[in-house]
DNA sequence: CGAAGGGTTGATCAATTTCAATCGCGGTGG
DNA sequence: CCACCGCGATTGAAATTGATCAACCCTTCG
């Protein structure tokens, strides 16, 4: 059975054996992180490219001010950028939010990699891509959209991924997230965050409780988020279960 | 005299004679867009990558509520996603702010350049990680700083930069950029970008007036914005003529 | 059993938007 | 040459959103 890398990566792309044993192969001694243990720190000097195979993880960065904000999730299956090596230092941090399993690809192997197996190359180019769509998603929600549109758009976009990477089985998606890490993600104070949930749970749209994510009313979650689901480009992959039917 | 594509690559890694004749070929040809004219819409099919050569652009995307959020800046030398023709569809829009001057390089000669000039490569990366770690500033500043450090940020950001890519005389640095533009790059509002900018001039921080910014007292703009330029990651860079001073 | 870390709620405060006018300048047609 | 127009800049006042401050509750875990 593929990890969730090599699946994901088998959702962009049609790659050989060879291709999947050599990504077998990279992947194949993972390192277990505690939750909220960090990953890496900015400041650090890059080293292996991780790939969370189990998990939730984080970007992130802390102000001054000890206000923290969260630029990313990383769910199962999901990579920091590729040519991290490159760079001379970080600037910002990855961090494990639930306990995680992730494997450290040192830059040369990802390199040769990259360089001998273009179906690989391709599929983490167009992942990276993605990546970067959502960053600017994100951008979007964080400029324009009210705190009940943040907030349902986020929703969104994690029932979506989480379902691509996790597959879950019906209409309650698990997403281990407490409210003080939505309120690091969306720029909102927690207490503003859990208003706003109920808010949502009164109108009917969804109920997020204890982790659980509930999708009560797709159409009108969907509505009050404006969410349009293209920078996802989930065209490029083979199966889609929706979130409008 | 090399092209502000040529110049910037070259400044993120030693390239050779061949390299720069490559560059200089794949760039011959440029487009004039006019200001405000659209280069891609949201929803096209991309095509060649986009190199701006002179002038400046920016991606930004419109929401149903007609409002629009700006998420980069394309200074002269700056380019969009190398790999941008994988993609089926755009997830936002490229638009001239200025009138400028534009390369379009095809998907495919972009992908032989890749392969064949390493040093060419290792430049574009590191200039699109770069370009990644400054939407990752953006996301941070929209969601934990006040609009004072946020505008003040962005005018940090935009002084480097811009010296970066023109290489500017002096204290005064010309940003084509109206206080509408600058409300749609800042998720604020113009009215309030105006008050703002007359408080930081008030506060003896720094002017800005008709397209051109003076940095009246740098390590107070500094402060405010609690800017740390550690994600332009300029230390990869050649010459850098600095904002503390 | 006690402590810690979320989650929940109310009351108040502050930042930012919204609405509404006015101003100024560069360009254009008469 | 000049009045007019359109767009960006500027300012004031009122309305709204979200943050802050302060409790208290609940569950989990050592």
């Amino acid at each position: 059975m593929a990890n969730r890398f090599v699946q994901k990566l088998e959702g962009l792309a049609t790659l050989s054996a060879p291709d999947v044993a050599v990504l077998e192969r990279v992947t194949a001694s993972p390192r277990d992180y505690a939750a909220k243990q960090d990953m890496i720190r900015e400041g650090d000097r890059p080293g292996p490219v991780f790939v969370v195979l189990d998990g939730w993880a984080c970007r992130y960065k802390i102000l001054p001010s000890g206000t923290r904000q969260i630029m990313a999730f990383l769910l199962p299956g999901d990579a920091c950028d590729l040519h991290i090596g490159m760079l001379s230092e970080m600037d910002h941090s990855l961090q494990a939010i639930t306990p995680a399993r992730v494997a450290l690809i040192p830059g040369e192997e990802m390199a040769s990699m990259l360089d001998q197996h273009p179906r690989i190359a391709n599929a983490m180019y167009k992942s990276q891509l993605i990546d970067e769509g959502t960053l600017r998603a994100w951008i979007v929600s964080m400029g324009r959209r009210s705190s009940i549109e943040r907030v349902a758009h986020l929703m969104c976009e994690l029932y979506l991924r989480s379902i691509a990477a996790i597959g879950t089985p019906e209409g309650e998606v698990a997403l281990p997230i407490s409210q003080i890490i939505f309120a690091d993600a969306l720029g909102m104070t927690p207490v503003h965050i859990n208003r706003i949930l109920r808010e949502l749970r009164e109108m009917g749209a969804m109920a997020f409780s204890r982790g659980s994510l509930r999708v009560i009313d797709p159409i009108k979650l969907v509505q009050i988020a404006g969410f349009d689901e293209n920078y996802l480009h989930r065209r490029q992959r083979q199966q889609r279960a929706g979130l409008q039917a």
